[in-house]
DNA sequence: TCCGTAATGTTATAATATTGCTTTCGCGCG
DNA sequence: CGCGCGAAAGCAATATTATAACATTACGGA
């Protein structure tokens, strides 16, 4: 079974977000987004791979597709220094995505820029933005 | 020989900043710098290895070595969502470089930030930040 | 000289990610 | 029903990015 500790609410949101964009959240979607949200964190792909199938069946190409899926849906994002990948559970479609990172105990925060950069080149079309900030976040405070 | 079309004082003004911090830009070093300021953007990892030692003799260690060593001393930046690496020309130490990457002709514009961001969760200390933005730069706009 | 340290060389392998092709499945339609 | 279509998943292979572990060299000081 795939019982889990994840707010209950965040599956469910997250099926409706799909269903009113008419999105098919399979079950294998389904299962990597369950994963990450249960993590509370981000995960690596080859844990994410190891999570799904403990048998070892399942192949990088399944989570690969399955994390290039929740992230254009915007329910995943990709931490780009970490090469891993967090649960995003706002439901909106917002600005930027704006993540704090903890070095000690991995929790992500995640806040949301609407403002353009406001030093950008002149003429420089910004289309998407990756801002991660990291160190230690109160409860981990030296 | 490597005869260059650099910017003829980076790689003097590199020379200066390792020499007045006593910090040693060795020639594999400096022929990594070297490539990164003639290429005037972003670089691979083994784009730089194939580049150092046309017959194949260069081992990926030796670039990874020589990128930590010139990332360390903030000549060089890594571009996280790229996995590349490019030149830092400032020459002196700054808050967090912020990035502009065009995506049409991959040139990367550099500006730093002295703020701390100003939605971090309560008590959140931030020690490094990656902040990039994509789109395209002025000449190559739509 | 002899040692200690920093840098580099060398070999192997780990970790991350993609390509290409096949198979399955649900669904609309004749 | 039976067929064909398209989206998703399975599968095998391989590409790309990065590090570990150990040997060798070079150089300065005791």
């Amino acid at each position: 079974m795939t019982a889990a500790t994840h707010t209950p609410d965040a599956l469910a949101a997250a099926e409706k977000f799909c269903r009113r964009r008419n999105l098919a959240l399979t079950p294998v979607r389904r299962r990597v987004l369950e994963l990450l949200v249960d993590a509370g964190g981000p995960m690596k792909a080859y844990d994410l791979l190891g999570a799904l199938k403990p048998g070892g069946g399942a192949q990088p190409p399944t989570v690969y597709r399955a994390l290039d899926f929740l992230t254009k849906a915007g329910l995943v994002h990709k931490v780009e220094a970490l090469n891993a990948y967090t649960a995003c559970l706002h439901g909106e479609d917002e600005g930027a995505a704006e993540l704090f990172i903890c070095e000690a105990c991995g929790a992500v925060e995640e806040r949301h820029v609407h403002a353009e950069p406001k030093d950008a080149p002149a003429g420089f079309a910004v289309s998407r933005s990756v801002v991660e900030h990291y160190g230690r976040c109160a409860a981990c405070a030296a």
